[in-house]
DNA sequence: GTCTATATTGTGATAGAC
DNA sequence: GTCTATCACAATATAGAC
């Protein structure tokens, strides 16, 4: 079974993904997560604290998914373009849970979601040797990202703007190549 | 002199843009804006019709700003990847305030953009005659959208991890016609 | 480790004077 | 149209029992 404070920050998350960052008290948090108020605070004796576990939590899984995107048989460009759509991943998840943060004003949260960013650049610019070509795949990225943030979780409801299916996936990916190529 | 109710929402996107939605309480815009709380409930009633205000004030910046998208001479691409910048002018002021809105549980704000999302793409897709590229540039000002939403105001600091000086609009407008042609 | 109070502050909103 | 109170409530955090 799931430690308590990993049991928290799922439901921490999911606040965040469904309800928003206003919503996303201590009392709900606890209550998503089944344990008392007082029972989070032992956990995570601060709001603060609580948004610096989740950080931890996104800064941890960016590492992993580094190294799959450096080690990735399509490319990085390619695995970047795909791994950027938002399919409900725990890191998908963790991310836009971060994003919403920094509107709360947690410092953190921007410095987290920079850094990650800081990495995806040189990973591609490392793989493309192509500045620009890196730049305008790291821009469509975040453009995927856009839309996660500004769509997952309730807020989704009526499909977006984006291509997100397999076709859109495909075709999208087509211009990767002429990008890169 | 700009009417009340202008400062007031020019206030509301300062705060917004330097501090985040959690700091933008009525107190603080009223503070701003050089008003008392009770002179600003005159003009918004509700806090829910001052975040109104200023998604109305954004959805009349981007019809105008469609406008001169549709009517340039570079073309709808090329001029969408120019404005997609965070320039600080009044469109971008209002759309990272809206965006910063989002997170207040603000239903509107997410409304809001998605519908100018909806016709940025379209005004794209009819001008290129080919869907795939204009998601993918379409993508590219998503990108550069969440790259000022992340790092506008008081958040900015330190520079970005995109392009945003002269020559990186070089770069990034060579890909643009790269998509296209 | 988890709970039930309770204290404290901040926030949105109202009432009514000027 | 703008102001000064003031209210009601929600949110973080503390104290201490179990």
């Amino acid at each position: 079974m799931a430690s308590a404070r990993d049991r928290i920050l799922d439901a921490f998350e999911e606040v965040l993904l469904t309800e928003g960052e206003r919503a996303a008290t201590l009392d709900a948090v606890a209550s998503r997560a089944g344990v008392s108020k007082g029972g989070l605070i032992y956990h995570f004796p601060s709001k603060d604290l609580l948004a610096h576990g989740l950080c931890e939590r996104l800064t941890a899984l960016a590492a992993e998914d580094a190294e799959r995107m450096r080690a990735s048989s399509e490319g990085p460009a390619r695995y970047y373009i795909r791994s950027s759509r938002y399919l409900g991943t725990p890191f998908d998840r963790a991310f836009v849970g971060v994003a919403r943060l920094h509107q709360g004003g947690v410092a953190e949260a921007v410095e987290t979601i920079r850094t990650i960013e800081r990495q995806w650049l040189e990973i591609l610019a490392t793989a493309l040797h192509d500045d620009d070509a890196a730049h305008a795949i790291k821009l469509m990225g975040d453009g995927l990202y856009f839309q996660a943030v500004y769509g997952a979780g309730e807020f989704a409801a009526t499909g977006g703007t984006t291509p997100q299916g397999d076709d859109d996936l495909d075709a999208l990916l087509r211009v990767v190549d002429k990008i890169v190529g």
